[in-house]
DNA sequence: ATTCAATGTTACCCAATTGTTACATTATTA
DNA sequence: TAATAATGTAACAATTGGGTAACATTGAAT
């Protein structure tokens, strides 16, 4: 696989510093876009799901507080890293900016190659690091990473819609453990929610269709559970 | 719902790092106490007796690492879970950290999203998995987990039909004690079915055949018990 | 509005589990 | 040791629970 090109967004209102940080970045070899306002930059977000987002707090349309809050809620952009470019002068506290889900900030003037050395590092580490701070389980070939929502068994990608990922990591949270469906359906699909036992059935058979019938076994007349026995 | 708030011990002598935490931590609902080098923190554990402990290794008067060894000799904190904090120059730490009684650590910079789901996730699991141990029966050769639905004799899995496995788990949970037939039916098919009571003699059959004969004794006249004096 | 993916529902079929019965075997007592 | 009471065993029947496919609905993306 040739080299993978990270995906940065950058938002600011201000054209110069947009143009300077695309410039510094594509020397690096990233890929970049860029939007003018938090309006512009969630749009953007939402279809070119980057890893990095460089946002301006002040800005017209909407803020980078508001526009980041809704970039967190975007499901493939939980675990994206942004970073909050400030003003020194700016009254915005540094609790409001981790409040919404930046996980960093850093204070104008920009110096580029200070900047793209912290970009740089950030990469190298989250590469090598990503299983240690994420949400993640490891069990036996599979891989559950339910703040990308990734499965992968030995080095098979395997995607899952939303359900089917939650049961799973449900099931694989406390391997053997078997649950039964009301259980399955109260904690999976919420208590308040109204839905027909036999739905985790249906819901099962599809997840064992994508990952193999092996690993989630039927306890007759109790549930389901997750079953390592049989894993190597 | 008075949901039970998880006490966290967090010790740093960067103050940012330590309020940043807090303030994350609170905001999941924690209970949160900090402090600025491992003396303290270890005092302060003491009393606090925290279930999650986030501790930087590089601090000045007591370094995390001796400060968890002393922790980990608390009674009360040896089923904590213990947490380091580490730059990534700190390569030195990682064995002797895990040396120490430590169960796991991250790279900083920290990521305060990724760790507070790491974190939410640990107690989920933790809980989870509490939850389990109230469910196995260990005897003899035997295990029998009610969580699973699996025996365990020796180390060979043997299946069993849930009948069969609540049959077995109820004459195990009390050994040697005998149950006739109408007590059996009462307590596992239920006191309002209606069913033969020869019905019990048959599973007893078997349930023998699945884990051998020895195990369950006949006591003519009156019923069956799990006898453990066979067992060696 | 239209398409497509995800989710939920239903009905049918099959197989494991469970229950019953008849008969064989064992233990107990005279 | 014969009688008889209790239990073991095997074969069979009944039932239940779950797999599955096909269809209906929802919801998001365009």
């Amino acid at each position: 696989m040739g080299k993978k090109k990270h995906k940065v967004l950058v938002v600011d209102d201000e054209q110069d510093i947009v143009e300077i940080l695309r410039y510094n970045l594509e020397k690096e070899g990233y890929d970049v876009k860029t939007a003018n306002d938090g309006k512009k930059g969630l749009e953007i977000a939402k279809k070119f799901l980057p890893e990095l987002v460089l946002m301006d707090i002040m800005m017209p349309v909407m803020d980078g507080v508001e526009s980041c809050r809704q970039i967190r809620d975007i499901p493939e952009m939980k675990a994206a890293y942004i970073i909050f470019l400030t003003a020194r002068a700016e009254e915005y506290s540094e609790v409001a900016a981790f409040d919404v889900g930046a996980d960093d900030y850093i204070i104008k003037p920009i110096k580029p190659r200070a900047l793209m050395s912290r970009i740089n590092a950030h990469f190298r580490r989250e590469l090598k690091n990503k299983e240690n701070e994420e949400d993640i389980i490891k069990i036996g070939k599979f891989i559950i990473d339910r703040s990308s929502y990734t499965l992968h068994i030995g080095d098979l990608q395997v995607n899952l819609p939303k359900k089917e990922f939650e049961l799973l990591y449900f099931l694989a949270e406390t391997p053997n453990k078997v649950y039964g469906r009301d259980e399955l359906l109260a904690s999976i699909w919420g208590s308040d929610v109204y839905v027909l036992a036999r739905t985790v059935d249906v819901h099962i058979r599809r997840v064992r269709e994508k990952i193999g019938s092996q690993y989630i076994k039927t306890v007759k007349g109790v549930g389901y559970k997750f079953d390592i026995v049989d894993q190597v």
